[in-house]
DNA sequence: TCGAATGAAAG
DNA sequence: CTTTCATTCGA
């Protein structure tokens, strides 16, 4: 089977210029899909195509309100090149790289406007403090981020499938803009720039820092407007004195502690957290992970990761986990590199053998596919690489493979989460239903799917198919992106697994929602590999 | 296969 | 200017 581009799937979309969400080219006539959770479902954003797209990873939910309601008019935009993003004169035909994680939270944080003008205003100084800020989001909240950074990266790629980020190339349209030949200051090295003030070797810099790192507290505590404006006057009014005296004892001295805790304690005594929001929803705000910090917030040593307990699974971050050259010239991608190296030694919690590693098996026999190709997960009753965090928020996080939280659903019932879907269980024969057991599967109205069996899927498997370049093709519109298992493969033929004791099972995917547990109780394969019947490119994320 | 550089938002 | 992250480029 001949390689297939990955930008082969937007290259076929005839409207990729015009700005206009595409969709599907098939309307395909109302019909239902079903897939296996190990299928990696995704997250339903909004069925109205009228949704400009560009607003889909900012606001993915309009369903549910925001707490932090932001200004009318500011709803975040993903800035094409019709926009010129903040006065930046550029040309009409440039086109902005897609922002990343941090980028949409700044951008989301700045505009909900939790920090008063009267506090800070400066945009870098903003930056500061959100990048401190930023460094204590719990993962889940950051997973939000880079899934929205993911979702931007493919819609940035479904309208410029042909763009590649080119770094100085703007460099030199720049220089030709300011007319002088212009020494080429290396911005960051600290040398070419003039550099401001701050020849008072660190003091203002110092207090700068402390008063952002103060702020930071303060926003991970949850204080947001009036509050945070109120507790950084107390700050101000007392602690400012005391920076000096600070600054000196950071650089190593042992000042007494009680001194500086006695002035912060007395100057912010208590602050409440207010920031009982839940906690995965898709906007820039603090949330209920503001912990007992009672009093002053100790400027340094905070908890950085609020996760109480060590959390060994996917350390990897998402962005990175399913990162895939953008830039890279389409037939030199090869996707499966960045999955290798993220599953190659992870290890696995689940409830029966917490910190279990199951490194990739070693497959012995006929094999047909490349194994460098391979693709694992897991699968149903255990997280899903495969599936990104649901962003739907509405205060029960959903499972990692199940983002609707469609095994808090009724069967047969629309998700709360996701009315255009619903959820349908199959039990094996003669069991009960146990919703942890058996094939659970999706059903929608979304009519933009191809469900056209391919070759070497019998027609049993039907319900099970969908096809995954539908997936790929309604990305934009889904608040997850479809992490596709062999995204071109003819069919998935069977799937290996290997168990606890590393004993490696083969079956067809509705085998894997069979497979008995010692215990009786469902386990879930700890890793499916997923078999073709060709050469495939495992495209990890579109 | 590195580290350095660039640029994404914003005012 | 300033942040983090993704990507490219040059050595």
């Amino acid at each position: 089977m001949p390689a297939i581009r990955e930008h082969d799937i937007v290259s076929t979309n005839a409207d990729d210029d015009d700005g206009m969400p595409p969709l599907v080219d098939n309307p395909n006539p109302s019909m239902t899909f079903t897939f296996f959770t190990d299928m990696s479902p995704i997250t339903a954003l909004s069925a109205d195509p009228t949704v400009p797209f560009e607003t889909i990873w900012e606001n993915p939910v309009p369903a549910s309100p925001l707490e932090f309601a932001e200004p009318p008019g500011t709803q975040a935009t993903f800035h094409g090149p019709e926009r010129v993003s903040h006065g930046k004169k550029r040309d009409a035909s440039y086109i902005p790289r897609p922002p990343n994680a941090f980028i949409l939270f700044r951008s989301s944080f700045i505009r909900s406007q939790q920090v008063p003008e009267k506090v800070e205003g400066n945009h870098s100084t903003l930056s500061k403090i959100i990048g401190k800020y930023w460094k204590t989001l719990p993962r889940e909240e950051r997973e939000v981020w880079e899934a929205k950074a993911l979702v931007a990266q493919a819609e940035h790629r479904r309208r410029y499938p042909d763009w590649r980020f080119r770094p100085g190339a703007n460099a030199l349209a720049k220089l030709k803009v300011k007319d002088g030949p212009q020494t080429p200051s290396r911005r960051r090295s600290g040398q070419g720039g003039r550099k401001p003030k701050a020849n008072s070797a660190g003091k203002s810099r110092k207090s700068g820092d402390e008063r952002c790192a103060m702020i930071a507290d303060l926003l991970v505590e949850g204080k947001t407007g009036v509050d945070l404006e109120d507790a950084v006057k107390r700050w101000e009014d007392c602690a400012g004195r005391d920076v000096d005296r600070k600054a000196n004892n950071a650089n190593g001295g042992d000042e007494p502690k009680e001194v500086a805790l006695a002035n912060e304690s007395k100057c912010h005594e208590q602050s409440i957290s207010h920031g009982a929001r839940d906690s995965v929803n898709a906007d820039a705000s603090p949330s209920i992970r503001a912990k007992s910090n009672e009093g002053c917030p100790p400027t340094q040593a905070r908890a950085q990761t609020p996760d109480a307990i060590p959390d060994h699974r996917f350390r990897v971050p998402l962005t990175a986990m399913f990162k895939r050259s953008l830039s890279a010239p389409a037939d030199q991608i090869t996707s499966h590199d960045s999955f290798d190296s993220a599953f190659a030694n992870i290890t696995y919690d689940t409830e029966d053998s917490p910190q279990r590693t199951c490194s990739p098996p070693s497959f012995s026999g006929e094999q047909r596919e490349d194994a460098a190709h391979a693709v694992f997960c897991e699968s149903i009753g255990n997280l899903s690489p495969l599936v990104l965090p649901s962003i739907l928020g509405d205060g029960v996080p959903a499972r990692w493979n199940d983002p609707y939280n469609l095994l808090e659903t009724p069967i047969g019932l629309a998700s709360t989460n996701c009315p255009e879907l619903t959820y349908a269980l199959d039990s094996p024969s003669g069991s009960p239903v146990d919703q942890s057991f058996g094939t659970y599967s999706f059903y929608s109205t979304n009519p933009d799917f191809d469900r056209t069996i391919p070759p070497g899927y019998t027609q049993d498997m039907q319900n099970s198919y969908c096809s995954l370049k539908s997936w790929a093709d309604c990305a934009p519109l889904y608040e997850q992106i479809p992490i596709f298992v062999n995204e071109y493969a003819e069919a998935p033929t069977a799937y290996d697994w290997c168990t606890t004791n590393n004993s490696m099972y083969r079956g067809r995917p509705d085998a894997l929602n069979h497979y008995p547990s010692d215990t009786g109780r469902f386990v879930g394969p700890d890793m499916i590999r997923v078999h073709t019947e060709g050469g495939y490119l495992p495209t990890v994320a579109y």
